[in-house]
DNA sequence: CCTTCATTGTGACGTGTTTCACAAGCGAGT
DNA sequence: ACTCGCTTGTGAAACACGTCACAATGAAGG
């Protein structure tokens, strides 16, 4: 089998990661993070999963300045129950308070920590078609830790246009520049019969996690995460559930 | 609890939803589908979610000319173990020959048809900013049953514009247009803080699937399945993964 | 027609995930 | 300082999903 774990939109496969216990993550406040510095146990990527929606939830209330949450306003929310939210946080420790809740502005910067979001991650983009264009131009992924630092085409005629102020560059580049900044996130925008190649690739390059446009499934070493963005898939699952 | 089932990327709610038995879908080929006319058993939202990619490694196969194949060698291609494919498909009949595999057109064909992608689904597009038109422009859904019917946008300004050979209409007609033309599959495209009351429109139009591109999670009634299109919050969740 | 081979479909089992339900604990009010 | 109400964190139970392993069976070739 090859790696295919929570790389996967066919998903769900079985889990085998390990992860620090969460002890890295306390911080300097009063609060008891009490933790465990033996159980060294995998969590479960659909865990993973949830924490950037919780990220984004607690950063709407910090907006409103609310200063606490309890698990369950935070669960209804979000559209889960309480008890999986207090399931989930409980795998990295203990950051709430009995009869008050959560401290918002804490919980989320103790997320953000937990998910490496305290920092920002460059990335590559490769395959500058259309919509390669439109992910190039987009203002979503500062706001959220990551940058785009390269873009890369196949295409000698788009080479060296310039796009959102960066240029195009030749693919044949793209693994000498991802060592040379230590890239470790690639965004695949290829039509789909070069999205495998371009994962390779990315791998040489040294790539630990691929955001992949391409209607593919990729074959990437167990150390790679792949998380599919697939619109037509994700149309025709649903088209199951209409009646008429 | 909110109808937030199958129609989440917080994901994996309990799944009550029940689904015709297999029946169906037998079609005109010798082969048996024996099916089970009473087993009314609801069939777990993350096969459903496989099903499409089944159908895409198909038609690859299709285009090869390969007239079989084994769950063996399907569970090759798409990175999943041949049982989990064979239990898939067991959820709504009998496809396979022992000895021999499943005939590739024969299955295809028919999850097609489980699917319901056997005709053409239109859809209303809402949000015509920068990400709208790269939607709008998009060539990948017609190939897949899908079709933009009509742009929606609330900005007077963009009103009127032409894209892709279609006017964007008011929001304001939104709810006629989706009625008059009986559309039951929603785009939205919206800033975030629209995207709710967007949404809310798309039911009050009849919406039964809605794909949703904007960071919010959308509150909509049992009947409507939602599925989040969220390259940030991928992006956030496999830098869980990363080392270093 | 019989044998051999490959491969399905599915009970039984195992694992992973969610939910239940409650003891423990914090904070506010008196 | 004590009580009360609220909310956490978590064992244990329930449920959902994935995998194993094999009897059943179709096809191919003598």
């Amino acid at each position: 089998m090859p790696a295919i774990a929570r790389t996967n939109p066919i998903d769900q496969l079985p889990e085998t990661r390990d992860v620090r216990p969460s002890a890295k993550f306390g911080i300097d406040m009063d609060l008891d993070d009490e933790v465990d510095e033996l159980a060294q146990l995998s969590i479960p990527d659909v865990v993973i999963r949830r924490l950037p929606i919780y990220v984004r939830t607690l950063h709407s209330l910090l907006e409103k300045n609310e200063p606490s949450v309890s698990s369950e306003e935070l669960a209804r929310l979000i559209g889960v129950t309480a008890a999986q939210i207090r399931r989930d946080l409980s795998y990295f420790g203990k950051f709430g308070k009995q009869g008050k809740g959560y401290d918002v502005g804490y919980l989320s910067n103790t997320i953000e920590r937990i998910l490496k979001l305290d920092r920002t991650w460059d990335m590559v983009l490769c395959g500058m078609g259309k919509l390669g264009h439109a992910i190039a131009n987009y203002r979503g992924f500062t706001r959220s830790s990551f940058v785009i630092a390269g873009l890369f085409d196949t295409d000698s005629d788009v080479v060296g246009e310039m796009v959102n102020d960066m240029p195009i560059q030749p693919m044949a580049d793209l693994v000498k520049v991802m060592r040379e900044n230590h890239i470790s996130v690639g965004i695949i925008a290829t039509p789909r019969k070069n999205a495998q190649e371009t994962a390779d690739l990315m791998v040489e390059g040294g790539v630990q996690a691929i955001l992949n446009y391409a209607p593919v499934i990729l074959r990437v070493p167990d150390h790679v995460t792949v998380r599919e963005i697939d619109p037509v898939s994700a149309l025709q699952s649903m088209s199951y559930y209409i009646n008429e």
